[in-house]
RNA sequence: GGCCCCAUCGUCUAUCGGCUAGGACACGAGCUUUUCAUGCUCGGUAGAGGAGUUCGACUCUCCUUGGGGCUGCCA
């Protein structure tokens, strides 16, 4: 196939949320083209006017902006195109293939539909490029409307004729459709159109195997926006999900993923949803981050006021060079940060009682804040220092847990000392003293 | 019910007739260590069952079982 007559598209209805499944297909559709060389295109099946809202499909322009996926050409709404699909229609019953019947709906629905007749003998049969050879006998399947009563064109003959209008000659696509194909390729031919090359992709299931979905958990590409996965990281693993380049990496660029994305090697079985996967592609990604642009995240996410004299470029750097290693979403960043941009931060109860709630902890506080004061400088080796000498040569814990409670109200964290240095002189004095005041009451 | 599809560690997967069945996530152990992470090392767990083809089958064929999809005036 020559390369630049390749042309495939992403065709979703605007619902107002993309489901993984559904983004996973544009994925497949995206790298296929790139890699090709070909045209990826955008179609908006938008002919529920219910659903198909000015915001909806907004949401689904921000969700691929997200994901960088772009499209080539303009964007095609379906909606614009239904004078062809009733043009081919007429074209379809002109020949005989298909018939206007009275019929009565399930939803109790009566009036004149147009259907589609499909052959009463022979076979069906097409090669799928994940799927291989399928094959159907032509009597299995029955005759199905592409008009509805009230004379708008159904699925069925809409996304067909749209297809052949955009000269479309891979259609990559969910599993869900399988059937639908034996349909389309009869109307292609009935119209006398070529039929395009077909690619069906498997769902993406749960953990008991049903079709993932909301109860799931996170089941749409908002969701995993909010909850702060790297758009990156759900990229990447969505394309796993299905497809590896046939060695062991796992972990891929833009550039590497459309060099080697092929469609031959994408899987037929349906692929379990594992969060726990996704979290740790998501921790990769995150440190991949360029120290920089982490460093304004975790600034931006803090949400610091700015008045902070003391917090310059250098101090935000610090900060997140011992962040970055240790968060998995972005998400996670505020509460890491709050004991470093705010005073009034929370104390973990369960931190408080194994950590100070001790006999003595009191009085080691007050001690320890008195030799802080006297330190030379606040750097974190002075103070780490300080607390060796307490210790001789023991662990450090029995000082280090109680500080660190107490300045920052949780059992864990970034690096005692190079906390009690982002910190400050003042600030790590005045909180290991009140925090052993509280003991006192 | 009918039709179609699928089947390797718990999960995602490598293997396109030669396998002591490899990797990743997760899990366990250890090292590093002030915590939590990171990093490094090590470990366990897999070819649904049954026939057949073959010198040889996870790989090919058939059956059984299990799972999924479709069977709309939804897409």
């Amino acid at each position: 196939m020559s390369s630049e007559t390749i042309r495939c598209r992403f065709a979703p209805s605007p619902t107002g949320k993309v489901h993984i499944g559904n983004i996973r297909a544009a994925i497949y559709n995206w790298l296929f083209a790139r890699h090709t060389g070909g045209k990826f295109l955008l179609r908006i099946e938008d002919t529920d006017l219910e659903r198909s809202t000015p915001e909806a499909i907004k949401a689904l322009f921000e969700c691929m902006e997200w994901l960088k996926l772009d499209w080539d050409e303009e964007v095609f709404y379906q909606t614009k195109n239904v004078k062809r699909h009733l043009e081919a229609v007429d074209k379809l019953i002109a020949c005989g293939r298909a018939y206007k019947i009275e019929k009565t709906s399930r939803d109790g629905k009566t009036g004149e539909v147009v259907m589609f007749r499909m052959p009463k003998e022979g076979t069906i049969e097409f090669d799928d490029i994940v799927k291989g050879h399928m094959a159907k006998k032509a009597e299995d399947i029955q005759d199905f409307a592409i008009v509805r009563s009230d004379g708008s064109p159904i699925f069925h003959i809409a996304n067909v004729v749209d297809d052949i209008d955009q000269n479309v000659t891979h259609i990559i696509r969910g599993d869900d459709h399988v059937e639908n194909t034996f349909k389309h390729i009869e109307i292609f031919k009935a119209l006398g159109a070529c039929v395009p090359k077909y690619a069906h992709l498997s769902m993406i299931v749960n953990q008991q195997g049903k079709p993932y979905s909301k109860r799931d958990g996170a089941a749409f590409v908002g969701e995993f926006r909010e909850q702060g996965y790297l758009p990156d990281a759900l990229f990447n693993y969505l394309l796993l999900l299905g497809w590896n380049p046939g060695d062991e990496r796992e972990v891929l660029s833009r550039d590497e993923m459309v060099k080697l994305f092929e469609l031959e090697r994408v899987h037929v079985t349906a692929a379990k949803f594992d969060m726990k996967k996704l979290a740790w592609m998501n921790g990769e990604y995150i440190k991949k981050i360029p120290a920089e642009d982490f460093a304004s995240e975790v600034e931006k996410r803090s949400g610091a006021k700015e008045s902070n004299a003391a917090k310059d470029k250098t101090w935000w750097a610090y900060l997140s060079s011992q962040l970055q290693p240790r968060v998995k979403f972005l998400n996670d960043i505020p509460s890491m940060t709050l004991p470093f941009v705010n005073d009034d931060f929370p104390f973990d109860e369960k931190a408080v009682e194994k950590r100070l709630k001790k006999p003595g902890v009191k009085e080691l506080l007050f001690d320890i804040a008195e030799r802080f004061e006297k330190a030379p400088n606040w750097e974190a080796t002075e103070l780490e220092n300080v607390v060796k000498a307490l210790s001789q040569g023991n662990g450090m814990g029995p000082w280090v847990h109680p500080i660190r409670v107490a300045v920052s109200g949780r059992g864990e964290g970034i690096g005692l000392f190079e906390m009690l240095q982002l910190l400050g002189r003042e600030k790590t004095l005045a909180r290991l003293r009140s925090a052993a005041e509280k003991l006192a009451q």
